[in-house]
RNA sequence: GGGCAGGUGGCGGAGUGGACAAUCGCAGCAGACUGUAAAUCUGCCGUCCGUUGGGACUACGUAGGUUCGAAUCCUACCCUGCCCA
């Protein structure tokens, strides 16, 4: 096993920055640990760093600031993925970049995705989209109940877990069962979490202040640099206005605008506000996982904000 | 100066004699999370006490009044918006 370090925090925090700085420093290659980033064309509205696909010592990989930066923009949106596909594709980054003899750094802020490296995933069967809009039609007709209590029959155990309005985890524990035979409870058990790696987690906090200023910032900029394009276009392409990638932060608001539906400060003031609930979300994730090192990232400099990190790295045994 | 509409909790906005500490939305706070996770979902949210059931106090512009009982009815006043002078 070998040490890999995992850059975490909320969004708006500088995560990428400080990760770019910090494999220029060390030679690392980045892997993106961002359920939103991997799709193409979604690049200012999930504030992807703008890199390139480019020629790397012979491999066409996508280059931020000279570093290779993986698990982005590779995506079409009409495709889904998701934390196990994560857990694939980052395990078989890490390996092939280790082997290279080169170290991979992890950096995101999905906090499912990177669990699913710190914590492993069970080994449970993948999305089935058919199975699923079949349930969710069985809801609309007979009432989100009807569904909750099919659960309860199947699997009682999982059942006292999942709240009966959460609509989602219903649906996926029901097509664990109907894809198997077997629960959700049956199956953990049985496949309990893979782990590969051991991760040093590194989180990145500010202030809530600061965070709520560079929100602010960071809509504005992103809704005056192209966001605004960037979703007529996807529209354009026929990307239909329920798919996945539209459920992002940001877009449903900027297509209400587009439609004249609601005016530029209300489309702005939604993403803001949406965009820091989110960020809410992410801090109740992470600050319960107290293996992770946080640096107070209040008023210091990236070089600064670097050398705690490369201090935190060296004060732990690789 | 006259007419009309209105003043409710941090904001928006219901309620128009008792079931009102006051629907709901927003903001705020706390939380859950094993293949949609930027998703999905939950709890709290006047103050104080209690783990819960619950209790005490202060509150619907201000001051009075009617009533067993008022955010709700009456009177005066203050304020805001619109209209006519």
């Amino acid at each position: 096993m070998s040490k890999i370090v995992a850059i975490v925090g909320p969004t708006a925090a500088g995560k990428t920055e400080v990760a770019i700085e910090l494999s220029k420093q060390l030679s690392l290659e980045i892997i993106s640990a961002d359920s939103r980033q991997v799709y193409k064309y979604l690049n200012i509205g999930t504030n992807k760093p703008l890199g390139k696909w480019s020629n790397y010592n012979g491999e066409i990989v996508y280059l931020y600031k000279g570093i290779p930066y993986h698990l982005v923009d590779f995506l079409e949106p009409d495709q889904q993925y998701d934390a196990g596909k994560f857990f694939n594709d980052s395990t078989w980054l890490i390996k092939k970049i280790s082997n290279k003899g080169v170290k991979p750094l992890i950096v995101g802020g999905t906090g499912l995705y990177i669990k699913t490296l710190t914590d492993g995933i069970s080994l449970l069967p993948a999305r089935d989209q058919k199975l699923r809009e079949h349930l969710m039609n069985l809801a609309s007709s007979y009432g989100k109940d009807y569904l909750f209590n099919m659960l309860k029959q199947l699997d009682p155990v999982r059942a006292s877990q999942v709240h009966p309005n959460n609509i989602h985890r219903i649906i996926r524990s029901i097509e664990i069962i109907l894809k198997t035979g077997k629960t959700f409870t049956e199956l953990i058990k049985q496949h309990p979490p893979i782990k590969n790696f051991d991760i040093l987690l590194i989180g990145l906090y500010l202030n809530k202040q600061q965070l709520v200023q560079r929100v602010h910032l960071r809509t504005k900029w992103m809704l005056q640099n192209g966001m605004l394009e960037e979703t007529q276009e996807l529209i354009s392409k026929g990307v239909s206005e329920k798919s996945p990638v539209f459920s992002s932060i940001g877009y449903n608001w900027v297509i209400k605008f587009l439609k004249n539906e609601i005016s530029f400060e209300t489309m702005e003031n939604m993403i803001i506000k949406d965009t820091l609930a989110y960020i809410k979300r992410q801090i109740t994730w992470f600050k319960k996982d107290n293996r992770i090192n946080w640096i107070n990232c209040d008023g210091l400099t990236l070089k600064q904000i670097t050398r705690n990190v490369l201090n935190i790295i060296n004060s732990n045994p690789q």
